[in-house]
DNA sequence: TGACAAAAAGACCGATAAGTCCCTAAATAG
DNA sequence: CTATTTAGGGACTTATCGGTCTTTTTGTCA
């Protein structure tokens, strides 16, 4: 309790950190646009995050945990697993809709950028991603109890499928594809899920 | 005729920089990076390719035009529409076979490096990624003749699904998913090209 | 009130970025 | 051989990068 008290919120910096990692990319973001964000000062900035790199570790928990709460939320929340991984790909397809310049997923965009250089890193988000992964086993177990998706194959290769899908769907919608093109590979990827194999 | 002859060749040392630009990113990549492995002088690149940008968008046309001759010369000679997209899939999903760091394809790496800052670049990418798309709705229109895919669905369509299945596959060998793992994606989408939807 | 502790401001640092420019080297044309 | 023309080497410029450190401010506790 003792000394000057902080003059800003932690998890409010974070978050604003974490929203220009997810617009700009690690490598585009200085640190003179993380201060700006923030409103830190240098010194704030470097006594409670470290450094630029585990303020951008720290970005990718933030939102790996916050985008995770969200959706085991929607799953326990909408009316059916189908119902829920369908919502998500109309998200997805339709940010374009809500935003000029669509900036995808933080997590498969930093696994883009980050190449070579930093297998740390790598680890760190490929840890995460497998976290969404098994959400989406969970929600494709539901469906498949529900009767919406056929149990001849297995929810774990399902999950794989969908998982791989919706990063192509990413890429697509960054690519500017027409809402029509987005409907139709929607569409495709549902289907897909529905048809035995 | 006059004046001192250039000591390089001009198209092999764009497909070094094209190479780094492969392996590492735009951002990642500096002129330091680009000369030591073209071996030219600063003067010299700056000479005969302007920018680093302009020398970046050079390799992106460059890379689009390697590629699609090869696809082009590919889909002429295999045996069949369907082994074409075949091959095409189970090199993608094999390339961790191959390095131990895969890099992907230019052009996704780059839809997804150059975000908001350069609206030109984005044009420019996007532009090829519809040539590729072209290639293959050819690859499936031939399929579809030869009675691999069926006519049910439009093969522009399919087309958009296969790119963006092609897309996600790519980031999954990115994000270090197991042989297993990729060979079921593959075993996914393939499957889900032949059914009708 | 005064000692103390922590936060904030921002001057400062070395490294490196992309890009310019000048000078020298090397070829040909006459 | 000389003049001309272009290529190449690399010093130089300006800006910005991530990061450190000192100084000042602002609070708490005794």
């Amino acid at each position: 309790m003792l000394g000057r008290p902080r003059e800003f919120d932690i998890d409010i910096a974070l978050d604003q950190a974490m929203e220009l990692f997810w617009t700009q990319g690690y490598e585009s973001t200085s640190l003179h646009n993380l201060l700006a964000a923030t409103g830190l000062s240098k010194s704030s900035l470097y006594k409670v995050f470290g450094s630029k790199q585990q303020l951008f570790e720290m970005s990718i928990d933030h939102y790996s945990e916050k985008l995770h709460a969200s959706m085991k939320k929607g799953l326990e929340v909408k009316a059916s697993g189908w119902s829920f991984i369908n919502d998500i790909l109309q998200f997805i397809a339709h940010e374009g809709d809500r935003t000029p310049e669509p900036r995808g997923c933080l997590l498969v965009n930093s696994i883009n950028e980050w190449r070579v250089r930093d297998l740390e890193i790598k680890k760190l988000i490929i840890d995460r991603f497998s976290t969404f992964e098994d959400l989406f086993e969970q929600a494709i177990i539901r469906a498949q109890r529900e009767g919406d998706i056929p149990q001849d194959n297995s929810s774990q290769e399902l999950a794989a499928f969908l998982f791989c899908s919706i990063s192509g769907l990413r890429s697509s919608v960054k690519a500017g594809a027409s809402k029509e093109k987005l409907d139709t590979i929607v569409r495709f990827i549902l289907s897909s899920l529905k048809t035995p194999k």
